[in-house]
DNA sequence: TTTTTGAGTTTTGCATACTAGAATACCCTT
DNA sequence: AAGGGTATTCTAGTATGCAAAACTCAAAAA
């Protein structure tokens, strides 16, 4: 019997490949299809109601993206979760997000950024108290927007996002239900280092908030080896 | 008639899709094709003497690397040299190689890696003398990569290459022919500035390196107006 | 002269059929 | 019962066919 039990195609994009990709892409965010599960592309394509081509150029972009282990004439699987990925992904997103804040600082005028800040911290503590975790999540991705796009940078947000999305699985993974305070609490750090043009200070808020879940990540290694691949 | 004269499948990758990537990867970068040229999925098929399939998943690949644009029902072109393009690759690649120069730094021990270093500007020295200049491009790649590499962060080294490429592509329109010793110095003072643990030192001799070609990009949108999309 | 419209061509998107290789199951041998 | 070898059954890789959207261009109407 197959790990799925009932698919259905959830975004509306435009071509079947991109609503396959993003169905997919989010199961696997969300661990509804687990790290070493076995895909089949026939398989989908039955679940979804589309022909295998779709399915297998969205599976195609999966594996670039890093989230699919295609091995030939063989078969596909989700991808366990690597120290290695982990390591990248980490270098990746501090290399990115600390460029995007030295850019920041050094902005003639920041205070739209500024304002843009503090309505995210605003929403964050109403979403805090109200324990709408997936309302904090979607304003904390704002709040790192708001650098990226008011840098004059929007295309690299993107970029972020990609390796941001690697992240948030091992971090799912070791999600602690009230860590909403604390990531609130950093935020405010960024926020008024930045606005305040204190580089060295802001520079280490971001860092600090970048990597409040390493230490998690081999406890979580320890609780699901079967994910993991160290 | 076509843009494209004689074609020939060029590396021996595993699969067809891998080697039509590759080949048309390489016309793009060396412009053998150019931006704004009209590819047709049928046409590079019958060129290189496979079905549609390799091709449009090569087509795929490439575009999600940002060489191709596809329009649906429509047609496929080679991407323009975009600004922004140009200035998020140029972003990425010093937030990179920026955050690889402060690791070496923060190394404990650098001496394999000065070694490294060491071999590479012997190298060039030789290669700019002799005035080969693919074999002094090889060899400024490896310089590059050795940082990554002595990090402890080979898999990051891909990732900085996926974002050169877009900027080599940039800097092959603005090619000049005698920039061999100016970049062999420049190499000299990053090597020396990150074997005497010099981080200031270094990351502007980084810097300035990555932005030699920057005010040639203006003139070379002048030269060639068709190729740029501003 | 300008615009429109419509037939025909070309394009990609999607579906399906086929091939070759890898994994597995099964049978035969010992 | 265990081991080895073969046949079957999966898989992804590739080829091809079909459909629908978009572009071309010429002819007709305003």
């Amino acid at each position: 019997m197959s790990v799925i039990e009932k698919i259905k195609l959830r975004v509306s994009g435009q071509s079947l490949t991109d609503r396959v990709h993003d169905t997919v892409l989010s199961m696997i965010l969300r661990l509804e299809i687990k790290p070493r599960d076995r895909l089949s592309e026939v398989q989908f394509a039955k679940e979804l109601g589309v022909s295998r081509t779709p399915v297998r150029e969205a599976f195609l972009r999966l594996e670039n993206l890093g989230f699919l282990d295609i091995i030939p004439q063989s078969g596909t699987v989700v991808a366990p979760m690597r120290a290695t990925e982990f390591r990248k992904s980490q270098f990746m997103r501090e290399a990115f997000e600390l460029a995007l804040v030295r850019r920041a600082i050094e902005l003639e005028d920041n205070s739209e950024l500024c304002r843009a800040l503090q309505r995210q911290l605003k929403l964050q503590e109403v979403h805090s108290e109200l324990c709408d975790e997936s309302a904090f999540f979607e304003s904390d991705e704002e709040f790192h927007k708001a650098i990226a796009l008011h840098c004059g940078l929007p295309d690299v947000w993107p970029e972020v996002q990609r390796v941001k999305m690697h992240m948030d699985r091992f971090r799912f993974v070791v999600r602690s239900q009230h860590e909403m305070p604390a990531v609130l609490e950093q935020h405010r750090n960024i926020a008024s280092a930045i606005c305040s043009r204190n580089e060295a200070e802001a520079l280490s808020a971001m860092t600090v908030h970048l990597r409040r879940a390493n230490h998690l990540i081999e406890g979580a290694a320890k609780k699901y080896p079967e994910y993991f691949e160290l």
